[in-house]
DNA sequence: CAGTGGTCTAGACCACGCG
DNA sequence: GCGTGGTCTAGACCACTGG
């Protein structure tokens, strides 16, 4: 750490350059510390799957205690953003299928098994965006959208319709010389470097159109679950409006609390 | 605190009654204090709105340092089990309206909009258990349970149709002297000193039957959306069983993560 | 074995709320 | 001014992982 032994903190850091501001009317160190390594996190400094420096290495870096980059590890381990594994170090998350499976995806078996659905893609295209799209999806004038459909089975039987809009300055080719596939969020991660870290679902009851009936297996005005959901990167910028029409006969959407 | 000064743990306690073990393969000591402190939530030592002793007390009365007892008060606060004010103290968490509002009751306007729905109730009474409710709330044979049902409105426009079953061991009174109010986890606290913690959540979309249709105002076979919820206690008893039934047409139900 | 994160302690100062 | 929780440090030992 290459610091003096220090009585008093007020004057412990008086001749050294502040890698890290002393606080004065400013953030807690520790969140200053959260910032920085959310930074990289954002700027792909540190890809998921990598290992972070050791909390020594950082504290010594930054200029702070270990104690306090401890702090801002583990806020970021509880918000899911890391991981750690005693005696290895701490990793960058990925979207694997158990984190999409455990962490996006709640669907279930009304039986409680929990898989995910294989996909069929109707149809694909990059083309300009709806009004809706423009909100929901914050774009600039003149931005294009990637628009795509698909229905979802659980062994071999029907069960979801999904229509699912992209920012296409986010997705370049894709649409065009790339096809998505099943595990879509791994996908943006791993070719495109956009990792999905926040959702917001609204989720109602509606009639199945006569499409979508006959794309289910159901009869028309059937009651479907309608998931209409935001993703967002770890900064708050718009990746996914996704909107699934599920027929619930033998699944429910499942929500814990406490 | 009462402790010389230790330069090895290992041999610093060796002279003093352990309130606590010393850990030799067992649970952290941090683990300890949270089960200790919980377990006096759980019997109403400290009744919800209460102020736990300072962290200095605590640390004092179970012969540990006041950073382990603070990393373990800060886990029940994560949980939601307690909350701190600076230069206040830390408190027992209550089911206060905003509490019930943003932590259990997720129905909110398709404005953004959110408020608790006004209550009517249309029938009460304590009766023997049908098999699923003896399932769901882990009943005893013999046992005998509280099931009411009523019909919640906002803006006096009916929405909800819920069908509520509580175990009669942990009401006694209720659905004889006792009527149900409209913030039924208040109530079940103040009354009967019964703090839900938990609560898991299936729903589906179904089909509204003809008697839901006349109440809500819809036609018979219209979409609704179900809610089949069980709320437990801290330590995982069954408390309520809730089957909602929503007009989605205004409404939607709201999930977050990350 | 060395290196990592995990637990635990002790003690400093800061910021807040109240009398 | 005093007591509360909030931040920060320094350093000890524990438990796990890998070579």
């Amino acid at each position: 750490m290459a610091r003096p032994a220090a009585k008093k903190r007020s004057t412990a850091k008086s001749a050294k350059r502040p890698a890290v501001k002393k606080r004065r009317r400013s953030l807690p160190l520790y969140q200053q510390v959260d910032n920085i390594i959310r930074r990289r996190l954002v700027d792909n400094v540190w890809k998921p799957g990598d290992a972070l420096p050791s909390e020594m290495q950082l504290a010594a870096e930054l200029d702070v205690s270990q104690g306090t980059v401890r702090k801002a590890l583990n806020d970021m381990v509880a918000e899911n953003l890391l991981y750690r594994r005693q005696g290895l170090g701490t990793f960058v998350s990925e979207h694997t299928e158990r984190r999409a499976l455990f962490f996006f995806f709640k669907i279930q078996g009304k039986d409680g098994s929990s898989s995910l659905p294989e996909s069929e893609l109707l149809d694909c295209e990059q083309t300009d965006p709806t009004k809706d799209e423009v909100d929901r999806l914050e774009l600039e004038p003149g931005a294009k959208v990637v628009r795509f459909t698909r229905v979802r089975s659980f062994q071999n039987v029907p069960c979801i319709v999904e229509g699912i809009a992209l920012p296409q300055e986010l997705f370049p080719d894709f649409g065009i010389e790339l096809q998505p596939p099943n595990n879509l969020f791994r996908f943006y991660q791993s070719i495109y470097g956009v990792t999905v870290a926040k959702a917001r679902e609204l989720i109602s009851a509606v009639s199945a159109t006569r499409k979508e009936a006959g794309l289910l297996g159901i009869k028309a005005g059937a009651p479907l679950l309608q998931i209409d959901r935001m993703s967002m990167t770890i900064d708050g910028r718009p990746v996914e409006w996704r909107v699934s029409r599920c027929n619930t006969s033998n699944h429910h959407y499942v929500s814990e609390r406490g």
